[in-house]
DNA sequence: CACTTGTTTGGAAGTGCTTCCAAAAGATGT
DNA sequence: ACATCTTTTGGAAGCACTTCCAAACAAGTG
């Protein structure tokens, strides 16, 4: 069972009191160079591993910081969780993960990081906070950061989604398309929402009129309607109303994507000749089928969470603060604009 | 922050000694119900939390097991961690998840869960256990299982690869084909070892010659293979050597296996009606091509991991074992099996 | 009723650190 | 040489628990 050794036997070494082996430990100045030297001899020879827990219960705090976060989203926190995983363990902290595989384990995994000194602060990722904790949050004053969601009460990090679809649908407008439809999702979800703005908003500041016609935005389907099904459908729709098939989509997710350009190609529409397509996200999926789509720095994203955790740890009082990032357009093949520049 | 009750607290509330508290709320037998009853109302009644590093430090044990897998692997871990996750806050541990960006960090992540006492097991995963590293592991006996990787030193769990081939490739076999080619990665992996033993095996039992040049294995390609470039120039050279082309082929990943679909598709060749492919993981993605693979049981990988660490964890002298799962089978569309049998 | 046995209880000791306080040792000035 | 100030040091107390031991109590026995 590893060493065993402890202060007392580096004290007893080097002929000091363990006061001073815990000071030249943790680097306090106020000890000698020589008995700082003898003391890090003897720990080095004895092979002196601290006691983890024993240190977090006398210094209390716990050097950890837990994330909850959904396993079923999958492509997305992924990466967000490199940057949180770099930052972290350059900060000497660390990461405690509760991966909620089902909605239900949100509340216990929250209540489990509340235990009294268990963990220094939360990052909560692209879930509902559930009410009900809120306040128990608040109560605690354990220091708390979303990502990818939102809440007053608490520091966020999330995208600027309106952003990204007006950079998006600016880009295929660009390309000298002015037909441009959306496929989008369904409008209880805050970021499908401002997906649409941003849509609008990029049609109108280039004297396109907006056509309702030309959205979809997810119905009655299952879920949120971020999923290739909702997109599938969403062109399936188009060509069974017999209504105009405009030459190029914004798509409000990656994966919805992936649905619109089967139904497309099934229907004989060839991707990007006769129909333009721009998904967003860049999900590692989107690199495979050449999909142009707005890309989300999650890495960054996560790298900024922790940071703002911590800043949020030392300085309680701090007032709220919310960051979005700014999607960036990646160019591939599905929206023509290689082809046409290129070969 | 938090409560700040300790167990002094509860002792002196309900006239008892911190004994019977500690009893109490440990389920200890010998305490009369009457007393029992009396401690734990006054427990709820101060919204008591025991403090997790006290208790750690106490009992000598940590109740986390610590994780360390590779963050560019993405795909597989996954979902053998969602299995992991669901068996261990099932036991009720805590994970702390070391991902590892670099290989080089690896060294410092084994050290972080070798401070004495900071965990209780640890999960390796997929990556090659440093040779340095070995000894120490032994050395300080913290028990440790592998995932998707291999060592005799240490148990492990991983993928029956040559089962897995024998069945895919007996699969295309069966749909008729007599010219069953393989794309593989390189043979400095192991799976891609035992995977092409598995296909020359299904081959041999089925009385067809094994012939060279209906294989290739990855060759000075960067990395172990494992990737889509590998898979399309795989193909490529098929065409450029003017070989004959097989009319099907099995895979050794889908990552691969999408290089090749869309090297056959760029030559003109449909799968799976001129070539029938079948691939080796079931990513996420293969689902949305329609690829025909060999599932990997993953999160049954993760939920056996943690019950084997947990065993070892309770009989250190347990002899090591060595469990293999098979792969099953997914037929979708792209070995035309569907196509033969429905429409 | 005294004696044995068994159950329940209190609290000291132990877990391995950090930190505070007072004492010891050095340095400085006269 | 002594008084004063500063730096360095030892170790008690504290962190919040578990566990062991002995004491207290209850129950059973002849």
């Amino acid at each position: 069972m590893a060493s065993k050794v402890t202060i007392y036997d580096i004290a007893r070494e080097a002929s000091v009191g363990i006061g001073t082996v815990s000071r030249v430990l943790n680097n306090h100045p106020s000890v000698t160079p020589e008995t700082r030297k003898r003391v890090k001899d003897v720990a080095i020879r004895l092979d002196y591993q601290p006691h983890t827990y024993a240190q977090r219960l006398a210094r209390r705090q716990s050097e950890t910081i837990s994330a909850i976060i959904p396993f079923f989203t999958n492509y997305f926190f992924i990466e967000v969780l490199q940057g949180v995983q770099d930052k972290i363990s350059q900060l000497g902290y660390d990461l405690v993960l509760y991966g909620v595989n089902n909605i239900d384990q949100v509340d216990s995994y929250i209540s489990r990081a509340l235990q009294r000194g268990k963990v220094d602060g939360i990052l909560f990722f692209s879930m509902r906070l559930p009410e009900r904790m809120i306040s128990r949050l608040k109560e605690t004053k354990l220091p708390m950061v979303l990502v990818d969601t939102l809440s007053p009460e608490f520091d966020s990090i999330s995208v600027a989604n309106a952003e990204g679809a007006y950079a998006a649908t600016t880009h295929l407008i660009e390309l000298g398309h002015r037909s441009v439809g959306m496929v989008n999702a369904q409008l209880v979800s805050a970021p499908a929402v401002e997906r649409l703005q941003g849509y609008k908003r990029a049609l109108e500041s280039h004297g396109i009129s907006y056509s309702e016609s030309l959205v979809k935005s997810g119905t009655n389907n299952k879920a949120d309607g971020f999923n290739r099904e909702a997109g599938y459908e969403a062109i399936m729709e188009f060509i069974n109303n017999g209504s105009e098939m405009p030459k190029a989509f914004f798509v409000s997710s990656d994966i919805q994507a992936m649905g619109v350009i089967a139904a497309l190609s099934e229907k004989g529409f060839r991707v990007p000749e006769d129909v333009a397509v721009v998904g967003f996200d860049d999900i590692e999926l989107a690199r495979h089928i050449k999909l142009t789509t707005m890309r989300q720095p999650m890495y960054q994203m996560g790298v900024l969470a922790i940071e703002r955790l911590v800043t949020r740890m030392s300085n309680p009082d701090m007032e709220i603060l919310h960051t979005t990032f700014s999607p960036t357009l990646i160019v591939r093949e599905s929206c023509g604009a290689l082809r046409r520049n290129q070969n």
